[in-house]
DNA sequence: CACCCTTTGGGAAACGTTACCCACGCACAG
DNA sequence: CTGTGCGTGGGTAACGTTTCCCAAAGGGTG
């Protein structure tokens, strides 16, 4: 009766005892801590590497950190976040951090799930993308463990943020339009009651650029908003009460692509052709767009930036909790396809 | 100088305390362990309500589990995948696991690297789709930790397995193709040099079953494969090199819908229309698939099952270690939409 | 030569939780 | 009345790592 048994896992003693060493050594020189000689360096990673040693995350994380940073994505079909994603994981790719994402957070109680989680497993930052929950949610999770808020506006004195700047986006799109000669403009954005979000949420802000755009080109007439959801049912229902309008719309923009998508498939339905009757743009940039068939106008957030530049923030204030908070706001450009052109005749 | 502090963390010490019981007692409560009467229970549960506490998973990992449970996943892109999630979250939604996903494994050392971590933070099971690693690092893998494969071919005596069955999903489309009268119909596959990937992978699985398919069809003689990649890059050029053989096909059968997307952007850009010029079949079910204006004829391989029971299995396995592995095959549908149609007269 | 500082190394106590085992009290059978 | 067994509860030693502190050795300064 002689098992092969579970070959134990080899631990810091191990490697200690392989180097005639202490583990206080070995411990000093996997954090490269003060304290150790070159010549005791060398010898522990030898130890180390003929052992095949790996640190267990959650035993360092009794003591120190875990080198582990959660990353929270509201929803994972969305194309707009593997971009942001990609630019996270490059910015710590040479770092001792890993990344892991929290699934499957839509809505205020599984967002907190997933926090709670990330936070009980001693993550030592974690990065939140367009969070729904309230302001004082996020300033609770932030007081436990370094934080950085990304694609929210509005900022608070124990988080960083990064922001893509809406407002200028939704500029953009329409002076893209209205330089293509449309005055009838049309906007279809995702309905918000709650007063926080109205200012904070990334759906706010376009609307609202929109609005200011349509006034400083002299469009204040024709400002025509629909509210439905960002989804592609919600561009879907909107596309189909614009085209109940007495006067139909020349140029629709839909606040994310997604929703351009839903009206797309309302205009194919209804028969109209895109852009020859009416022109389509959406926002974000994201693979549909940019799919040859379709060849949607877009607006892009530099979503690679974004993740940079969180990851960045998140390692700063890990490195020092007290520093003041920092807001970084970057500026999203214009991608004209082939759905937007001059209104018809 | 009287800083607020960090406040510290409630421990099991302080619910014990609180409680008037030991924290073994409350230990049992947490874990539903024997050994703790109905009236303790109760007591333990209020002092754990009104203190707020919550266990620290990186110090429970140390002794028992940590209730995480890993998934990898190849490439957070690929519209299938959120399917396969949404089945492994919802069969967990209701225990005690909380699910990280381990990002961007494009390639044998970033699966190597990401699992690992997810050993190094004691995860108690992980399940790894569609990975690209040998054989023998999966063994090594599931040696570990428990282990649950999902879609990929061939058995272990180490890891439970969960797949669809491919060659009956790439059967179905091909008797679609040949039901609407075609004969001349194209595969495009994903190129595969190695031999333990060849009899693994779903890809290859897929052009095995659309060969048998055609020759069980008497159409031997029509059987014509490109190997491309699995992108939307490898269907455009697939495509384009179809569309320079003498005698073109009629059908295309894209081993996935993503490949099926740029063969009709290349389709597109040379002026053909689809269906009544080709039929342009693809392998998924995406959500681009189901998009209105795309309308793609695909394969569903039921991703919401295909997590479910990935998740029970892995369950049943961290239950018992010693149990006899089991596979689990599913079985796809065809889903016709509008990319399919009699070839031209 | 005495003193102090710096460098190098290690011993031991945490960190928060669970697993193992033992003690107590009670009911029941012999 | 004495075992025996079960239901209940707790004491304590792990788990693998880091942090805090102290000791010894070496080198410079007065």
């Amino acid at each position: 009766m002689e098992p092969p048994a579970q070959p134990r896992r080899v631990t810091i003693v191990d490697v200690a005892r392989h180097a005639q060493v202490s583990t206080t050594a070995v411990s000093k020189v996997l954090r490269n801590a003060y304290g150790a000689s070159p010549e005791m360096r060398a010898k522990v990673r030898r130890a180390i590497d003929e052992l095949g040693y790996r640190p267990l995350a959650a035993a360092r994380g009794l003591r120190g950190q875990t080198y582990t940073i959660g990353v929270m994505l509201p929803d994972i079909r969305n194309p707009f976040f593997p971009e942001i994603l990609d630019g996270i994981t490059d910015r710590l790719t040479d770092t001792d951090y890993q990344v892991f994402l929290g699934p499957g957070c839509n809505g205020e109680k599984e967002e907190a799930r997933v926090t709670e989680a990330m936070i009980d497993r001693g993550m030592d930052g974690i990065i939140l993308i367009a969070p729904i929950s309230p302001r004082a949610h996020l300033q609770r999770i932030a007081s436990a463990v370094p934080t950085v808020v990304v694609g929210r506006h509005g900022h608070s004195p124990v988080y960083d943020t990064v922001t893509d700047d809406d407002v200028t986006g939704a500029s953009l799109m329409v002076g893209h339009l209205a330089d293509l000669g449309h005055r009838r403009i049309a906007h279809i954005e995702h309905h918000e009651t709650d007063p926080t979000r109205i200012a904070e949420m990334p759906n706010a802000q376009r609307a609202d650029g929109y609005r200011r755009a349509m006034r400083s080109l002299g469009l204040a007439e024709e400002i025509d908003i629909v509210s439905t959801s960002y989804t592609q049912q919600g561009g879907y229902e909107g596309a189909k009460k614009l085209l109940a309008r007495p006067r139909r719309p020349t140029a629709v923009f839909a606040g994310a692509d997604i929703v351009a998508m839903g009206v797309l498939e309302a205009f194919t339905e209804a028969g109209l052709s895109v852009p020859g009757d009416i022109s389509v743009a959406g926002y974000d940039n994201t693979t549909f767009a940019s799919f040859g068939p379709i060849s949607l106008t877009s607006v892009d957030q530099a979503g690679h930036e974004i993740g940079g530049n969180a990851a960045r923030l998140l390692l700063e204030r890990i490195a020092d909790r007290k520093k003041a908070p920092v807001q970084v706001k970057l500026s999203p450009t214009l991608v004209p396809r082939r759905t937007t052109a001059p209104p018809p005749a």
